[in-house]
DNA sequence: TATAGATTTGAATGGCTGTTCTATTTTTGT
DNA sequence: ACAAAAATAGAACAGCCATTCAAATCTATA
């Protein structure tokens, strides 16, 4: 059953392994993961950790205590894929990348998106630069957002905009920080139906190559 | 002597905890620091570390294996200060602030300054942006660099400008990105003598606050 | 239902680990 | 030179640790 695939306990053995060495800064002793998961036996643990070593989720120090070693990385926020204005989304297939950004933000599922094409450029957001998107479906006026296009059958698409909600008109704008680009207006009848924040820019990282 | 200062040995410990957690993610044995550093008793490793406690810089958790932790962060790149345009480097007197930027910049004594004023606005770089400077005193035409200007007697001030070297002019040209400003202009003979370079901008952040 | 494989237990073992104690040597201040 | 303080060694201990083994239980499936 279990051949590539790790099983329930394995899951969550695996996730309390990288939960603590988060908050403790080292790796759990076999007894301390046994406790944690109401494990009985150590011998017990160790078959499972075990098996995770042979998933190659972890790798072990024999006899070291707490000789336990994450292969995958913990730090950083996963580069979901590449945002360009009105087009849909480009989910990376290679979930590895991830980008290293502080330890403040690695929470709430937090991702981050590359910026493709100049659409935000008047408020310096430029080609190729890395936005830190922390995900909710609400907004504050003036707020840099994520808004997705939601179309029938299609996975929409998606836009990097500011965030206006007019209540004289009615209507939801979102803007661009472009003069060339026009604004978009979505009456407050479709919004919500047709249209959605997904989340909203925290930060943003542009690394300088080489002239 | 060694009242509230660490003693030779006992640096010499701690920084031999501190690598090898950055090496084995996990902190090492009483042993384990002994073999290390030659010292032939478990109890005298343990009496520099009750000492290392008792100076601040690490804490330990009784009874437990490896149980020693850091007190003071050693991720992230420190923010030296701030830079603005022709003004000095204002230098941080608290030195504990510190950027968390990604581990592949952890080196070479990298550091990050916070920007202040709009003089490289055009390249996107804002006011409060923090920029990420690679210490080196060469650079290629076109890069962003921390340039400084050596007075006698003074500290000097510090500028961020782009660098080009005009060889038909036989001089150096310090160029901001901003069209209200003008460029500084260096005759040959004077650079190295009283202008240098600091560093190189490799990447910048700038994190969003709230509307 | 029968059987093979996966999971769980309990116990045992031998090495590691943090800590403590006493005694000796070195350094430092006077 | 003397005394106090700091540094080092060695040994010993009780508890922790990873690992192994044999046996028991559960689970899927043929």
């Amino acid at each position: 059953m279990s051949s590539d695939q790790a099983t329930d306990i394995q899951k969550r053995m695996y996730n309390f392994i990288v939960n603590y060495m988060k908050t403790e800064k080292m790796p759990p002793t076999n007894r301390e993961i046994g406790r944690e998961l109401q494990i009985a036996s150590t011998g017990h643990v160790d078959y499972h950790l075990t098996m995770l070593e042979k998933k190659g989720l972890i790798s072990r120090q024999p006899k070291k205590s707490r000789g336990i070693k994450l292969m995958k990385t913990v730090t950083g926020i996963p580069i979901m894929g590449s945002i360009a204005a009105g087009q849909p989304l480009e989910i990376f297939s290679d979930p590895e990348e991830t980008l290293d950004v502080g330890h403040e933000m690695e929470h709430d599922n937090t991702y981050a998106l590359i910026v493709e094409g100049r659409s935000m450029i008047e408020d310096h957001i430029c080609d190729g630069d890395y936005v830190v998107i922390k995900p909710q479906d609400t907004c504050n006026n003036g707020d840099i957002v994520v808004a997705v296009h939601l179309q029938e059958g299609m996975s929409g698409s998606a836009t990097l905009k500011r965030f206006f909600q007019e209540k004289d008109h009615d209507r939801v704008r979102l803007q661009p920080a472009n003069s060339e680009l026009e604004p978009i207006f979505i009456p407050k009848s479709e919004w919500d139906e047709e249209w959605k924040v997904q989340g909203k820019v925290v930060a943003i990282f542009r690394q300088c190559h080489a002239a």
